[in-house]
DNA sequence: GCCAACGTTGGC
DNA sequence: GCCAACGTTGGC
């Protein structure tokens, strides 16, 4: 019997992301260079941000805008650390559940990328079969998810990035 | 602003 | 460890 092929090596190596343009957009991250993607407080999508490394490609989708859609790409610059403003009483997105010494939430640091030269709207991506079962149209509330090859190809194709995503890791 | 989907909490 | 109640996300 030949050996079963190794446990998945190659973990997505697209990622989607989630976040509100009201108070976080591309264009905030385009501005910044680099940013942490702190304040997400969901285990699935804690655990897809674990899994990333350095190099990964990340559609940046902006929610609860008009209408709501991909907006464009960043970088993974640094894989999961301790999200801090977890501890921090302070913060919106403090849990009392998460220490310094035991932090129960993880964060990793995204370079802004590209604008896609189109905005993909939802109600487009919704409307094309190919596109039918990936996450993001399934699962309304998964902030963080993988992106399979495929989708990927043909998000990148129809937003046609200003600049090419970078060859990803193999 | 409504509300469906669904993740989390907590009583038992 | 089940599951009802509750809270949140996010599309519309």
């Amino acid at each position: 019997m030949p050996r079963k092929p190794a446990a998945p090596v190659n973990a997505p190596a697209y990622w989607l992301m989630k976040t509100e343009p009201d108070l976080f957009s591309l264009d905030t991250l385009k501005a910044k260079g680099v940013a942490p993607w702190d304040g997400v407080r969901n285990f699935q999508a804690r655990n897809h941000m674990r899994e990333m490394v350095v190099g990964d490609v990340v559609f940046i989708h902006h929610s609860n805008a008009e209408p709501s859609g991909i907006a464009g790409l960043a970088i993974v610059m640094r894989i999961a650390y301790p999200d801090h403003t977890s501890w921090d009483p302070k913060s919106d997105y403090f849990d009392a559940k998460s220490t310094p010494d035991k932090p129960r939430w993880s964060m990793v640091d995204v370079a802004y990328h590209a604008t896609f030269g189109r905005y993909l709207a939802l109600p487009e991506l919704r409307e094309m079969p190919e596109l039918a079962d990936m996450i993001l149209l399934q699962r309304p509330r998964l902030s963080v998810q993988p992106v399979g090859p495929r989708h990927a190809a043909l998000l990148l194709r129809l937003g046609r990035p200003d600049r090419p995503a970078p060859a990803s890791r193999p």
